[in-house]
DNA sequence: CGCCTACTTGACTTACTTCAAAAACAGTGG
DNA sequence: CCACTGTTTTTGAAGTAAGTCAAGTAGGCG
């Protein structure tokens, strides 16, 4: 069983090389870890949190809410990132988060990571390079949803997820979890249910991936990248072999 | 005439508090001007820059490229903003950069931006929400290309592109310098040129905007805002009191 | 004046939404 | 173990908003 520290030291050492004294007072930093149910909301929008949060395992969701209590997905987070940096120099949330599937969080008070910000620059410099790596992946969104056709737009997502999956260890051969509902999947990539599903199945005949029962499956990577028109450059990684398949 | 690095201070108070100290190390900061034609390309998705960019005057937009040529605009920069912050530690740019009209952009060297946010922290920390900003800016326009019809969509940019004009002081009366094409237009919200056509006239015939001769008028700022769902909490401005009109 | 670009308008087509209902599935309690 | 409820997924049919195509107008400039 992967450690909250160790998740956190290894998705920042995925871009940026700490000396073995940030690594040290990294492991000291007070982790309050909790588990939420799937679709447990534990970020609201207009919060003002004085923790900034930690995945460490599970999926963890970002969105947007809508008149009428509709959705609008934003990101989606594997162990090791931070869904909410953002929140240590922004007050007030301006979405909220959620647990996707069952996950674990780990939250640590703003206060100490200030304080260590000051003592470590270089960690900082670390969490700061992980709130632009979101926002390059925020960029790619809202390409994927205004400009690419359900299809790519669909496989384009799946592709990311995979890719970061990988990074972060999560991927068994070819498969990875994936707790996310059809409805979820339509408010993410701004379409309607039926779409969805009919899309999904359209990804399925192609050959090159399935989803079933919270899992997903990538047959040929390399033909659903080029389904989705998936680059991983936006993704920032120092290196990476692509995934297999 | 507003210096360069007035600019600057100004915007990046609109959210930190500063000491004279920070503004005296700002204002000795190297800026090199430049101007460029309406639609120049300045930064290339690809480039490793050394600089980042400060907009003096006019207005700098961000894009992906997509096959064939074709855009996707993912935001509009006015002056005050650095456009590519997160530059600075993500080697390559994910997209590019190119004037809206014509603009004069400052560049300052990697090198003494990196030197200046040892020496004041506080201002690295400004610079930081200023990327934090950003995205939050992406986050909306996630929401806004995927989950809102086509009117509101529009509405939704001009709302926002008005507060923030208003906010770096360059709203006179009840409009401001919008220096975009519609073919631009459809390539920010994601629509086809016909669409966006008709989409303005819609609005126009609503009363409670124009836009003409690349400028953006607000008639009804009210029902403009309700149109859009436009709530600017997001922009996460100290204090602004809300546009007249 | 003529050329080019940007905007406007109309008619046609289609992809997606909406609506509706059935099937599969998970959880609950008898 | 099996009926019973609710949720998620699947499928179908119909309606519509937006895309595509095409042509025409207006404005800016050499």
């Amino acid at each position: 069983m992967e450690k909250a520290h160790d998740v956190l030291i290894r998705n920042l050492c995925e871009h940026t090389a700490l000396a073995d004294e940030d690594l040290a007072d990294i492991r000291a930093l007070t982790f309050t870890l909790r588990d939420f149910e799937p679709n447990e909301d534990f970020i609201r929008q207009g919060d003002e949190p004085e923790h900034s949060a930690l995945v460490v395992s599970g999926m963890v969701a970002r969105y947007h809410l809508l008149g009428g209590g509709r959705r609008q997905y934003l990101a989606f987070h594997l162990s090791g990132d931070l869904p909410d940096a953002q929140g240590l120099f922004i007050d007030q949330m301006d979405h909220g988060l959620s647990a996707l599937g069952p996950a674990s969080v780990a939250f640590i008070p703003h206060r100490e990571l200030l304080m260590m910000f000051r003592r470590r620059p270089s960690f900082g410099l670390a969490v700061w390079r992980e709130t632009l790596l979101d926002a390059a992946i925020f960029r790619e969104a809202i390409t994927n949803n205004s400009a690419r056709p359900m299809q790519a737009r669909m496989a384009h997502l799946f592709c990311e997820l995979f890719y970061r999956a990988r990074s972060a260890q999560l991927v068994h051969g070819n498969r990875c979890r994936m707790p996310i509902s059809l409805v979820q999947l339509g408010e993410t990539l701004g379409m309607a249910i039926a779409t969805v599903n009919r899309t999904v199945a359209e990804l399925r005949r192609s050959g090159t991936m399935d989803l079933r029962e919270g899992e997903l499956i990538v047959l040929k990577w390399r033909a659903l990248q080029r389904l989705g028109d998936f680059s991983p450059t936006y993704l920032h990684q120092k290196r990476q072999s692509p995934p297999r398949a």
